[in-house]
DNA sequence: GTGGTAGTTGAATGGTCGCTCAAAAAAAGG
DNA sequence: CCTTTTTTTGAGCGACCATTCAACTACCAC
């Protein structure tokens, strides 16, 4: 037939990834993605279509990642709370001063405040990506209080916002760049807010 | 002497703030600008010297009218605490669906998010002004902890980043385009976790 | 009125933006 | 080897970017 592709498709996502994450849609120049994934225009528009195109995919790859990560830590823990409660101290712990990631706050949430009010599309799909989020959160809490962990009277659905709201928050306050001491002191006293709406206490 | 200034350089930096907190710093070209503030480039460069110089005064602008309605705000009550609690509810009320201002999110987190791996000034600019409120709320906290509305065990540094991270993640999760029942209910439970920092509770 | 001065104007600048496409290169079948 | 098919290449596109500056305008002092 024909030559093969020298490029592997989920390679390239993972670095634009990188690129996208650290600097946003508009800070990331088409200059920059071509030497980010060592790609030339040509190869990137036959295979993404646009730049839109290529930021859409690299943001949902983001987010599954982020779904995967956040699953796989649950499955760990016997109790649901206590899994979410160990979450958001992990993100304190792995958001420090010195991480190696692109960013410390979270590309979603970057990409929800940069596009919301100049690239809608965006803003929807960061939009529709934090309420699959919540309704996961969602699901998870139900359980939890199935199981009586949670005290009757816990709202899930509120209760779901109010983690996500924490997990936004702690990572856009480690892009403040505090003192790891201060991050991990903040994922402590987020964690102790999910002590408020356990049973036995 | 000579010609009067046409233009109001606090009535050209508030049409900046509006379009600044709308767009962002890389969403708003000097087109756009030109037109928010009916100013042409030459006046516009003369009076504030380039687009960073502009957005730099718009942003501290913006903190400094936040900082003054904050503290306002909390004049008004007696006790500290229910000043705070009252204030994250306030802002969950103005910040609904049906809100007349350019972004429901803050201005700050969206220049720290947008610019900390892209234009370093403004990062450093939007970090001090989020240490500074930090500040502000502490020193808030130490006051309420000195009349005895707070528990002796509580850390007001701790505490001042917690509550700064609530009003930062509800203005963010605003972004999103909640019901206003559910921004309201959100405000409501972050205005309870201080709650558990008061005394006689 | 007139001169001097500060403020405004907008065409024009060089650069960069996202993007295209004709040509070259690389693999597979014959 | 040559043909066919697919991919890569990179010069080049028009548009728009932030910015400049010489000409122009409006005002005040005299």
């Amino acid at each position: 037939m024909a030559r093969h592709a020298r490029y592997d498709r989920k390679v390239a996502l993972e670095k634009a990834v990188g690129l996208f994450w650290e600097k946003g849609y508009h800070g990331s120049s088409m200059k920059q993605i071509e030497h980010a994934l060592d790609m030339r225009p040509g190869s990137i528009y036959a295979t993404f279509g646009s730049k839109d195109g290529l930021f859409s995919e690299a943001l949902a790859s983001y987010a599954e990642r982020g779904g995967r990560e956040m699953a796989a830590h649950l499955e760990q823990y016997d109790s649901i709370v206590d899994g979410l409660q160990d979450y958001l101290r992990t993100i304190a712990a792995s958001c420090g001063p010195d991480t190696e990631a692109p960013s410390r706050a979270c590309m979603i949430v970057k990409t929800l405040l940069e596009s919301s009010n100049t690239h809608s599309e965006l803003a929807a799909q960061a939009n529709s990506i934090l309420a699959a989020i919540e309704h996961a959160l969602k699901a998870a809490l139900e359980q939890a209080k199935g199981r009586g962990e949670l005290l009757s009277t816990a709202d899930c659905s509120r209760l779901a916002r109010l983690i996500q709201a924490q997990i936004m928050a702690l990572r856009a306050m480690a892009e403040r760049g505090l003192t790891s001491e201060q991050l991990q002191a903040l994922g402590d006293d987020m964690a102790a807010i999910l002590d408020g709406y356990r049973t036995h206490h």
